[in-house]
DNA sequence: TTGAAAGCGCTAACAA
DNA sequence: TTGTTAGCGCTTTCAA
């Protein structure tokens, strides 16, 4: 069995108080006795119960994440680094992180109820904010620990951490124009999703600033993943007058644009410009690399974590809001459009 | 402050025993009662702490995910799969998961033995096992409860799921040979990783059907990036004698083959097969599409969660030895050689 | 400098 | 059918 203060008490000749006493670095701890007993916790192999500990203390040291994913089969990379972000942050902070899945929909709020009721998570980081996020309002309702990535329309404020995809959008928008762009398309987000506002208005009035204007017939709403960039950009490359250029939402459609231009004969590049936005791993590595917006999900996900815990911990100062301004990556999947 | 047992057997003034059972259905316990308690927990908003009821039950109800990755930026869609998987089942089941990433290495172990010291976790989901694994013989020789992504050279026995590598590569072997290709390279994964041997043997001996013979010098070890599919590629394809096929061990590999060789002006399929391994929803919207072998690593994560559950709470029948077999995806980038 | 005792919220053996 | 009591492993007041 698992060996505990009650044993390490017994084998030192003292009460399992002053073990844990001394255990803490309590200065009423007789040097020589403190000594004592760490030696003998540590000969033991002695290991708090994290459970006890925290059940005493009232708090799980546990922050909870829920991926609103809605197929089983999710490869957004998106996910996997914020995770990766959250949770080296996590365990550097002592807590953990509890993961889950769940769509957005009803069974979502009843996932967060769930664990808040519990007593299972001490707070929550949430990812990919709606415009009107129910996750938000509900869990400012319940005033339980949040940070989010990402700005909503709440009436409330609450502390995040977000990209500025306006000016994101603009520096791709510029990027185009200067090419010679005039007939551009898009495949937005879904418009549930925060930033695709962001991204939209951002997108307009940069090209604006050049004079162009977007027509509406090349705006093409996707669901940020490679299958929706192949299927749309078919649809706005079949049209009778195909835009030049077609700016995706996010690097993994984008990837879905190229392969359908390609697939339509099209080089990329030459033929038909394509942008992303987040500026994953890969997209150094397609053909051609592609030009995206940088986005450090990463390190994102490790503001948040901190911040959240920082709340937590009762060690917060105010509610932070951070805007990341965005880098423009230019690569070869955007040229000069062809006379 | 949160409601507990105790208030809601202040409110219908019984004991916190006959509400416990109450709650947990007992049947010595009177149906009107019963009813009441029911009620007024459910009108009081009651419900469980389950730090409470985990120290008591001295189960943490908490499967462990640790995610062996080396960058931070790690975009593998297996990960996010694999998550998926292990998480849904989990929370069908009751349990929650806990997910922590930490590199291959000293640290690694550590890693694992806080998170069983601490009582956080009543078992684990070891993925991407390796030849030799320390976590694997770590976890036997605590005797604590896992089950295991694929096989290893372990000399005792322990329960996993894993697909037949052998097999699926065999399959990609004849799918090649009988397209008229002599001369395929391969990239590899690291040999530490347990696939890789079966996936290489498969390679060979369906190959050697065949009458071909591979050539050691178009063998490259990748490290499962696109990244390195690229850049391994490119010497490939250098070569003096380059290969008319490329096998990459997994489809992120492939990507960066196919990358590299469009780079090159070569047209993937006719002038360069290349087939990759796991068939992630990308592989069907690449361009080409992708010729690869599927693994349904979603099935197997919530197949790993199960069993483990079992094995948990005690209902296990034996060490399932579970090994799926493959399915060979024909798409576009394999084709007939060229004479 | 140390220990006894209470209590975190819950379950379960035992008694009534 | 219900309640009393002990205890899960720990921290922390309070008293000695």
């Amino acid at each position: 069995m698992k060996v505990t203060i009650k044993d390490v008490a017994k084998k030192v000749n003292l009460s399992i108080t002053t073990v844990s006493r001394a255990l803490h670095d309590y200065d009423d701890v007789n040097p020589e006795t403190k000594q004592r007993i760490i030696e003998a916790a540590r000969e033991m192999g002695y290991s708090p119960n994290s459970l006890a500990q925290r059940l005493q203390k009232q708090q799980a040291d546990t922050i909870g994440l829920v991926l609103p994913t809605f197929s089983p089969r999710f490869a957004d990379p998106f996910f996997s680094e914020i995770l990766a972000g959250i949770g080296n942050m996590a365990a550097e902070l002592g807590f953990d992180l509890l993961v889950s899945t769940c769509a957005p929909g009803e069974q979502e709020i009843e996932t967060y109820k769930n664990l808040i009721e519990g007593a299972r998570v001490d707070g929550f980081i949430i990812v990919r904010t709606r415009v009107f996020d129910p996750r938000i309002e509900y869990l400012l309702s319940q005033k339980f620990a949040f940070t989010a990535f990402g700005r909503s329309q709440s009436n409330s404020t609450y502390a995040y951490v977000d990209e500025d995809g306006y000016l994101g959008m603009k520096l791709i928008a510029e990027h185009l124009a200067k090419l010679g762009h005039t007939r551009v398309g898009c495949i937005t987000s879904n418009s549930d999703l925060n930033f695709t506002r962001f991204r939209m208005d951002g997108l307009r009035d940069g090209l604006t600033d050049y004079k162009i204007v977007i027509d509406e017939n090349l705006i093409r709403i996707g669901d940020l993943t490679q299958k929706s960039g192949y299927k749309n950009a078919f649809e706005l490359l079949q049209m009778p007058d195909p835009p030049t250029a077609i700016v995706a939402f996010n690097d993994l459609m984008a990837f879905g644009v190229m392969s359908a231009a390609q697939k339509m004969g099209l080089v990329v590049g030459k033929d038909l410009s394509v942008t992303g936005f987040d500026d994953i791993p890969m997209a150094e590595f397609s053909h051609p690399s592609l030009t995206t917006v940088s986005q450090p999900v990463y390190k994102i996900g490790g503001m948040l974590c901190e911040m959240l815990i920082k709340m937590i911990n009762g060690i917060s100062n105010g509610q932070p809001h951070i805007v990341l301004k965005p880098t423009l990556i230019e690569r070869k999947s955007t040229e000069a459009v062809k006379n």
